[in-house]
RNA sequence: GCCGGCGUAGCUCAAUGGUAGAGCACCGCUCUUGUAAAGCGGAGGUUGUGGGUUCGAGUCCCUCCGCCGGCUCCA
């Protein structure tokens, strides 16, 4: 036997016998073999106990400072989660997935167990000092291949129904005749790693919650108990990553929405129907005041519509009785059939649309309303401003021939590019969501659909979009291009989207004159660059900390009298700023300037205008910025202007800060 | 909707089954203040709701409502 090692750096070792990767660090250092946690072999991650085949093989050995160490280190955790369980509560356990997690935010693995008893958060410690004492008795983990038959009678031995059927289903799927085993101790799983070379390895861990998860993500299958942890190579950087998340937990929407009369949300009104209080409006308004201004600029024209519509209107667009159950009910109206709460604007539009006569010259028609719709979300998925039930689009329907199709998507997605740029998310991912396959979810013939999302697939090719083409995230009328980014806690949500769709049109049966002089069908574009308001200023709030730049902060300036003695002056310096259309707030408590600078910060007011005798005298304010504290005096004439044209250029530089 | 947890003053939180409390905020008074909290006083509660156990329930049990973390859903 002879094996032929090729290192990265392009040097070569060479064996006789027998040989792993783990011989392989060894021989190149003690320290190497110490920090290695698994290894490349030929591009395939694998153990370090891995027996290596005859012949020639490139092998890298990954220690804790590569990143895929760190998902082999959790996917192990898991195992030892699932071997503590069982150690806990008994052979009744079932265990079921447990995979790693590197993306997430929050958690870095979690198992899923069908358990004999209930479980809460208040028992994880208890499990978290059985996962160290399994770490510290450094079980050696061994990689098993066997049969698909042998392990099923090895599964069926312990009693392990839901490895069977993943079995199963390996063999359904993929037709496997093996399958590999991963063996510590008594704790015995089916995986495929690879996994550290001992338990050991496992430096520190943390179990983070509980929660219930259906057996292979079906509604209809039971109910599993699900432990998510997190795991890292030392202490250090566990501790940090759980002051990360103690810090990420300040910024949520629902947090400082309070802390700075943003918004509420009123049991007493209705669960998932935020209200905006006075501050929180402003950034409503500013938002919409700048969209407006740039839907104008590209040809949109704005409507009106109401808030309800007739039951038939849904019938007809598809969405009722398509979205019943996660519709308020209709509102009955006796013998007359009854009306719907909208939940969506698009029936209205087409509506508008149909009441003209439309020639080929009009089209485009961008039909543009800030509409706000009503959708009975279930209750367990409603979450601050994030996910509600009422809330407004900023939508619009554009109309337009096939051959208009193209440059029309590019400009919607200018559009929604924009308003991510001004506000500095740049932290999403392009989503262009298909159909499912296996689906019978979607209406319009197959020809429309492959069409739609061809168009779509086409312009995010041309502009040279990052995407992910997703199957099953498509609209049940047609593809779209979501935008999606993250909250403070790294849950995903979407945001802007962009939508083609034929079949809208055709349903209800939108026509316009072509220069042939026939009656012709407009294809339609849905799109929403803020996607809902509620969940745009939600993830904006998160997004800058409540720190708001310039434009949008509901006040912009707050006036700070050091004594009663100035209070003319203050209160000639807030008339000031506030015939300048600067929203200002005068501090004109009894209390010291220490206590009214304080109380401005908390509430994240982007510059604080303190005033004195010497400032009265010299026409000036002392100005404080939320980021740079006191910047000294500056004649007020000049502050003024200073921040006017901060305001007009929408700057995001003020809010650079880390203070309050 | 499902699984688990939680619900005490406007907010953040205390209170072995035994007289519901603190800080902040609020109101009043004193201080006249110079860059992150002046002092004193006052008011504020059917402990989410409805029921049960008990001599006695914020505390134990059940119902409903709401919230939180997930799962499922998301036009």
């Amino acid at each position: 036997m002879s094996v032929e090692i090729k290192l990265p750096d392009g040097s070569k070792l060479s064996y006789d016998g027998p040989v792993c990767p783990m011989n392989v660090a060894e021989d190149i250092s003690p320290r190497l073999a110490a920090a290695a946690v698994a290894a490349e072999v030929d591009g395939q991650l694998t153990e370090l106990t891995a027996e290596l085949t005859d012949g020639e093989h490139q092998v890298r050995i990954i220690t804790d400072r590569d990143d895929e160490a760190l998902e082999v280190l959790r996917h192990t955790a898991a195992h030892v989660l699932a071997q503590a369980v069982l150690r806990i509560h008994g052979p009744n356990v079932q265990y079921t997935i447990g995979p790693a997690l590197t993306d997430d935010f929050q958690y870095g693995f979690y198992y899923d167990f069908d358990l004999p008893v209930k479980i809460s958060t208040e028992d994880l410690p208890a499990v978290e000092d059985e996962m160290r004492k399994i770490i510290d008795e450094r079980i050696p983990i061994r990689r098993l291949e066997m049969s698909v038959d042998e392990a099923k009678e090895e599964f069926r031995r312990r009693g392990q129904e839901y490895k069977n059927e993943m079995i199963d289903d390996l063999v359904r799927d993929e037709r496997v005749e093996t399958v590999s085993l991963y063996e510590q101790g008594d704790f015995l799983d089916m995986c495929r790693g690879p996994h550290l070379p001992h338990t050991g390895k496992v430096g520190a861990v943390k179990l983070l919650a509980v929660a219930g998860a259906y057996w292979r993500g079906d509604q209809s299958r039971r109910m599993l108990t699900r432990i998510y942890g997190t795991a890292f190579f030392d202490e250090k950087a566990l501790k940090q990553h759980l002051e990360r998340i103690e810090e990420a937990r300040k910024r949520d929407n629902r947090v400082l929405g309070r802390q700075l009369d943003l918004f509420f949300i009123d049991e007493e009104v209705g669960p998932g129907l935020p209200m905006w209080l006075p501050k929180g409006n402003v950034i409503r308004e500013e938002l919409q005041n700048w969209l407006k201004g740039e839907l104008v600029k590209r040809g949109y024209q704005l409507v009106s519509t109401p808030h309800i519509g007739k039951l038939e209107l849904y019938r007809t667009s598809g969405h009722y009785p398509y979205y019943q159950d996660s519709q308020y009910p209709p509102i009955p109206m006796g013998d007359e059939e009854g009306y719907l709460l909208k939940p969506m604007n698009c029936p209205h539009h087409m509506r508008i649309f149909k009441a003209t006569q439309h020639s080929y010259r009009d089209l485009p028609v961008r039909m543009a309303e800030f509409g706000t719709v009503y959708r009975m979300e279930q209750s367990g998925e409603l979450n601050g401003l994030i996910r509600v039930r009422g809330f407004t689009q900023d939508d619009a329907h554009i109309l337009c021939t096939p051959e208009q199709l193209e440059s029309e998507l590019a400009s919607c997605v200018e559009l929604t590019q924009l308003v991510l740029d001004v506000l500095g998310l740049d932290d999403y991912r392009v989503r262009v969501g298909l159909r499912d396959p296996d689906s019978d979810k979607y209406v319009g013939d197959a020809e429309n659909w492959t069409l739609a999302e061809s168009n779509l697939r086409q312009i995010v090719r041309k502009l040279g979009m990052n995407y992910v083409e997703e199957a099953g995230e498509a609209a049940f009328y047609g593809p779209k291009i979501d935008f999606v980014v993250t909250d403070c806690l790294g849950r995903e949500w979407q945001l802007g989207t962009i939508q083609v769709d034929y079949n809208v049109p055709e349903r209800f049966e939108l026509e316009y004159t072509g220069r042939d002089n026939a009656p012709h069908r407009p294809v339609m574009i849905h799109r929403a660059p803020f996607g809902s308001l509620e969940r745009f200023i939600g993830i904006l709030i998160e997004h800058y900390g409540g720190a708001f730049p310039l434009w949008l902060s509901p006040v912009q300036v707050a006036v700070l009298p050091v004594s009663e003695k100035v209070a003319d002056y203050a209160e000639r310096v807030a008339s000031r700023l506030r015939e300048a259309g600067i929203r200002t707030e005068l501090d004109d408590s009894a209390d010291k300037v220490g206590a009214k600078i304080r109380r401005a910060t908390m509430q994240k007011v982007p510059y604080l205008a303190v005033v004195g005798p010497r400032e009265a005298e010299a026409e000036s304010v002392a100005v404080r910025t939320r980021g740079a504290g006191d910047q000294g005096a500056r004649p007020l004439e000049e502050f003024v202007q200073s921040l006017i044209e901060e305001i007009d250029s929408k700057a995001q530089n003020v809010v650079t800060g880390t203070m309050g």
